[in-house]
DNA sequence: ACAGTGGCTGTTAGCGGTAACACTAACAGA
DNA sequence: TCTGTTAGTGTTACCGCTAACAGCCACTGT
């Protein structure tokens, strides 16, 4: 049981199961993968020794000899928003029946930190990897462009992928809120958002935002940074110094929903008149916002559908263009007047 | 570049680094591992060749040769729900710079996926494994109990685990909550959750929830269970659907913080006073209900420190004993009076 | 009777590394 | 001078499995 113990058999291997079972090896092995020609009788046998044994395949030595492993490498940024948990259902469920198997790792969007992650998953020589966003370290770029598998850069397709790209535009998803904000007549206008130096989706948002601003002689009346904390406390304690810096801001928009209903919730308890007197937008579309007492404008990021279009590629269930632009949808909620 | 085109170069070996750079296959090996003595000079040139050939190790072939693998099995119910996210963060924190590496595999609460899950990553022969909860199948349990590395089941202690548990009692979280609701005064008790036959450990909860009821002479006046869909939102359902079934309820037990906040601010909405008219509570201490425009009663469930101990015991940095109980703090928040 | 066929099983030779040991040169101490 | 030691490097034999191919045995058709 415990650790320490030492292991009182050694560990399994086919050669246990073909002396059990009688036959060689290579029959095991065919067996248990379904593969070949194998007589109903000694199929039985074989099935019968492995169970009773307990035996375990060793994929390494498997993956060793067949040169294919089963896995995909997976490299998000972090687990703990609510957008990658969303992205990886989707690429699962594409992968359940493919055989493929998807290996996360996480970069906490620190460049240094994606380029070991991308290192150590290439050295498992996974069948295709998916990575989020477009900017990656030099040696990382090289790294994956001549790992001869497929590669997907997710999220984003503002940029040049490696191999294939899947995602939205990011700038054009600021610009589009910027105008239906402009459009609503809303004039003094303020951005929220987290002070993360390698958010670039975040970023390239901000300044689609700013470029369609500018169009229309506008400019941001006020931004505020935030990092770590509850997202949601973080909202309305920004959205508070917004406010009491510049009374007259009739518009928030926040880079993304967490700290968007934070504010919204602020808003409401300070009495404020939402979106008469000001309104709010975030990004994007996340289930939580569905409870909140208003529904917050927000613009929903196709994550599930990016998933599993990454998962169709990696999984050769589809042959692609080299980038593939999804649509998000501008989901207007009861925060933006009109 | 795309997945089609034949690889123009076959995979590099340590034998093309070793051509390259004119020493030994080996001698290679030990460079890039930082083993054994090897000379300046001959280390640099090794170096400088890898770097030139885009050298990646083929850890398959290394892990087979060397019987090691570094890596951890970490299989969880779900992503989605806030709390696994930060077991991952604790495991990550420790097990960073022990050159162990964590691989999440995701049951969606399904024994027999869970089985599967299992049986997958045993067959890369992980160095040690880390399951949420103490159920399982039992041909999971054998196949664990076999593997001759290091188990630690984690968030529960109520059973008996396979070789180590880092948890807490949720029966006991249960009933701490009962008691502390009861001596508060409040006697007309309802519990809204989750509808999720193989979640034992909100089971577990409610069962120990109950047991301090009857104890007190009291019992549930109503329940109600759902799946699937925005927590939040389910939570104002739920409670409003409570609430018009029994307008006499005076607390509200919810199993767990998301669906509570959903409750928390359909109750503020209602005008209802919270705590004095009805009282609510949550489980797990998430993050998230910092930003609550009041706070809810809660229980953290030492995701953290469950993470890190658990990733303890498998480093070896830790000898601990079959159980370790850790204890969460009730959380009063302003919904409970008193 | 014969080669031809197809179903089933075994044999051989690696996959790309590493453990363990063998070897060599250089130098120290007796 | 000789042996012992040590740092640095190479050789050999696998790790556990699978691809490829080589049988072998009915059984078929002619």
């Amino acid at each position: 049981m415990s650790r320490t113990a030492p292991d009182p058999r050694p560990t399994l291997t086919l050669r246990d199961v073909s002396e059990a079972s009688g036959v060689s090896e290579m029959t095991v092995s065919r067996v248990l993968r379904n593969r070949g020609d194998v007589s109903a009788p000694t199929r039985e046998k074989v099935l019968e020794a492995a169970r009773t044994l307990g035996y375990v395949p060793n994929k390494i030595a498997g993956a060793l000899a067949s040169q294919r492993v089963n896995l995909v490498g997976v490299v998000i940024p972090s687990l703990s928003n609510m957008v990658f948990p969303e992205v990886m259902t989707g690429i699962s469920s594409v992968l359940d029946g493919t055989g493929l198997q998807p290996v996360v790792g996480v970069t906490n969007y620190l460049p240094d930190r994606e380029e070991t992650v991308i290192y150590e998953m290439l050295s498992w020589r996974p069948s295709g990897m998916i990575i989020a966003g477009l900017e990656h370290t030099d040696a990382a770029r090289a790294m994956l462009a001549r790992a001869g598998i497929p590669i997907v850069e997710i999220m984003d397709i503002d940029g040049t992928p490696i191999d294939h790209a899947v995602g939205i535009s990011h700038r054009r998803a600021g610009r589009q809120m910027a105008e239906a904000i402009i459009a609503a007549g809303y004039r003094n206008i303020a951005f929220l958002g987290t002070q993360m130096p390698n958010d670039f989706r975040a970023k390239k948002r901000l300044e689609g935002f700013e470029e369609a601003l500018a169009k229309a002689g506008l400019g941001l009346v006020d931004r505020e940074y935030y990092s770590g904390g509850s997202a949601l406390l973080k909202g309305r304690e920004m959205t508070a110094a917004v406010l009491s810096r510049n009374p007259d801001v009739d518009f928030l928009y926040y880079s993304n929903d967490m700290i968007g209903a934070g504010g919204l919730l602020y808003c409401l308890a300070q009495g404020l008149d939402v979106p008469g007197r000001i309104g709010l937008a975030g990004f994007n579309g996340v289930e939580l916002l569905d409870g909140l007492p208003r529904k917050l404008a927000t613009m929903d990021a196709c994550r599930l559908e990016i998933g599993k279009k990454a998962a169709e590629i990696i999984a050769g269930k589809a042959t692609r263009g080299e980038k593939e632009e999804l649509f998000p949808t501008l989901q207007r909620g009861d925060t933006i007047r009109g």
